[in-house]
DNA sequence: TTCTTGTATCCGCCTAGGCGGATGCGGTCA
DNA sequence: TGACCGCATCCGCCTAGGCGGATACAAGAA
């Protein structure tokens, strides 16, 4: 009980839900999320500590960014909710946006940051 | 997005998966809840109202008493979670035990508790 | 080495919300 | 009407966790 409300609690914030959202279409790095979801780096990074630590996402240093994924589902339980997610984010008018900001920015992305 | 994030922050707390759990079950009163949960009832009515608030039971006055029961299913996002909560909860230590205390609760009462 | 850059963590500040005892209020019944 | 009872709300207290700027750290580049 407490752990399942541990799970829900990390899923309790819309930053971490717009992170979520975004990694659901496939990994990125902290430079990618900031450019995307137009905030300061520490909270980005903040929120990625609070659900690595959740056991949502992991993360891999390649050079010198920080690739982060959706963690490999584990029980059915959070596989459950994560296609809860995957369903419902992307019909929210925040989560459309995103993906759309997400779209045009990897457009022109090579030439600009992270390399 | 955030009325999503509202949504999981009603069941990030130990307390109100608990109740929720009962709830699944039946509708309960308050008194009820307080017999099988063992907590003060400040604390079950400040839950059942937060619960209440963010749309997931509904409570009914008849006479003195106040029955809490789920609410109507809404959206599928509400009911997907509903399901995953339905086949989760009781599988827990907690969730179990809860449920037979329930159960055990529910057999001598009559003569008890709320008349 | 030293510099740069991407990311993590620290800091002070502030709000939400947890707790349980005390109090308020609306029904019911004598 | 007055007493009682079930429940809601108030209260003071305390912790988790939100924020964003500042600072620390680690890894490549020069």
């Amino acid at each position: 009980m407490e752990s399942i409300a541990r799970l829900f609690k990390a899923l309790a914030e819309p930053v971490r839900l717009r992170i979520l959202s975004l990694l659901l279409d496939g990994e990125r790095c902290v430079c990618d999320l900031m450019a995307v979801l137009d905030l300061p780096q520490s909270t980005i990074s903040r929120h990625l500590a609070y659900l690595k630590n959740a056991g949502w996402v992991a993360g891999e240093r390649r050079g010198v960014w920080m690739y982060y994924r959706l963690a490999e589902k584990s029980d059915e339980f959070r596989e459950g909710l994560r296609q809860i997610l995957a369903a419902d984010l992307p019909r929210t008018g925040q989560g459309a946006a995103d993906l759309h900001r997400l779209r045009s920015y990897l457009m022109h992305k090579k030439e600009d940051a992270c390399r």
